[in-house]
DNA sequence: TCATATTTTCAGTATTGAATGAAAATTCAA
DNA sequence: TTGAATTTTCATTCAATACTGAAAATATGA
C-alpha cells in the first residue's frame, strides 16, 4: 500500500507545482493557484495551518490566497464543529470553476479594455482630419469587438453546464 | 487645427498608455502592449528610432520587444526603398488580431495544463485507493474539460471573420 | 576593402508584485 | 472580564521580470 500511496502523493504533488506554476501564466499569483490545486484535491476540507504546513508558505501568504480564493468563489469556509478555526473546501465541479474564472477575467481584462477603448472613440469622434478619422475608425473597430467578447463571456458564465456541452457539441465537435 | 491634433494626440497617447498597462493584465508585457497600440494607430510604419523617441524607451527594449511582436504575427517588417532601416506596420484587422493571440494564449495556457493533467490522470490510472481514485476522477475531469477548451481554440482560431460573427450572432445576440 | 549605419546581445540595474513574519486586532470559552 | 486561540494587517524583504545602455556583431554601399 505504501508504495501506491507514494504515488498518489508523488502525483497530487506535481499537481500542485504545476498548476501553481501555470497560475501565473494565467495572471493568478502562484501560491493562489497551488492552494486552489491543493484544495480540489484534498478529501477534507483544510484549514490554514495545514496549508501553510502542506505549502511550505508563510500565515500571511496563506491567508490574503485563501481569503482571495474566497471572495472568488473558488473555495468555501467550513465550519467544523468543536473547532474553532476556519476550514476551507473547494469547488470541485469544473463548469462552476470556468464560469467562475471567466466571470473574473472578464471583469480584470475584458471591461477595462472596453472602457478604454469607448474613451478614445468617444474623444476623436468629431475630428475631420484623415489622421483622426483613422484613429477613431480603429478605436470603433477594437470596441465593437471587444464589446461583443464582453457579451460572450457574460453569456457563456451564465450558462448551466448541459447547456453549455450541448451547444458547445453542436458546434465544435 | 492645432487644437484638433491636440485632441487626437491626447486620445492616442492615451489608448498607447492604456493598452501597455492592460498589457500586463493579459500577460504580456508593458512595452510589447504599448508599442502595438501605438503602430496600431500609425498612419505609416515606423523604425527602431521613432519608437524609441515616441515611447521613451532603450533601443535594446524597443529592439526585443519589436521582434517578439514580428513573431507573434502581430508586427509586420516594412523594408522601404532608399532606406537602409526596418520599419514595422501592425496588423490592424482586428479578427486578424484575435486569432493570433488566441493561438498564443492556447499555446502558454491551454496546451502545458492539458499535458500535466494528462500526466497525473495517467500516474493513477490505476491505483485502488479511494484517495486515488477520486483524485484521478477530478483529473480526468479537468482534463476532458481543459481538452475541450483547446479544441475550441483551435477552431475558433482558425475560423475565417465572416464566419465567426455569422455563428456568434446565431448564439449571442 | 573599409567606413559607417544598423541590428543584436547581454551584463548590470531597476521595477514590480509577491511573500514573510511579527505585531495588532478580534473572537470566544470559561 | 480575561486570556488564549485565531485572524488580520502591514512594513520589510525577496524574487522575478523588464529595462538600460554600451559593446559586439552584422550589413551595406562607396
Amino acid at each position: 500500500m505504501s508504495t501506491r500511496d507514494a504515488k498518489l502523493e508523488r502525483a497530487r504533488e506535481e499537481f500542485v507545482a504545476q498548476w501553481g506554476a501555470m497560475g501565473s501564466q494565467w495572471g493568478i499569483n502562484r501560491t493562489m493557484a497551488q492552494i486552489h490545486a491543493l484544495l480540489m484535491t484534498a478529501v477534507e476540507p483544510m484549514n490554514t495551518d495545514e496549508v501553510m504546513e502542506e505549502l511550505q508558505i508563510s500565515r500571511g501568504n496563506a491567508h490574503s490566497n485563501l481569503k482571495e480564493l474566497v471572495a472568488w468563489g473558488l473555495l468555501r469556509v467550513v465550519v467544523k464543529k468543536g473547532e474553532r478555526r476556519d476550514f476551507f473546501e473547494a469547488e470541485k465541479d469544473v463548469w462552476q470553476i470556468f464560469t467562475i474564472v471567466t466571470r473574473e477575467r472578464k471583469k480584470r481584462e475584458i471591461d477595462p479594455a472596453l472602457s478604454v477603448l469607448q474613451r478614445c472613440a468617444e474623444e476623436t469622434r468629431d475630428l475631420e482630419s484623415s489622421e483622426a478619422v483613422a484613429f477613431h475608425a480603429q478605436m470603433r473597430q477594437l470596441e465593437e469587438f471587444v464589446g461583443f467578447a464582453s457579451k460572450v463571456a457574460d453569456r457563456v458564465g451564465s450558462m448551466k453546464h448541459g447547456f453549455a456541452v450541448q451547444m458547445a457539441a453542436k458546434l465544435f465537435i
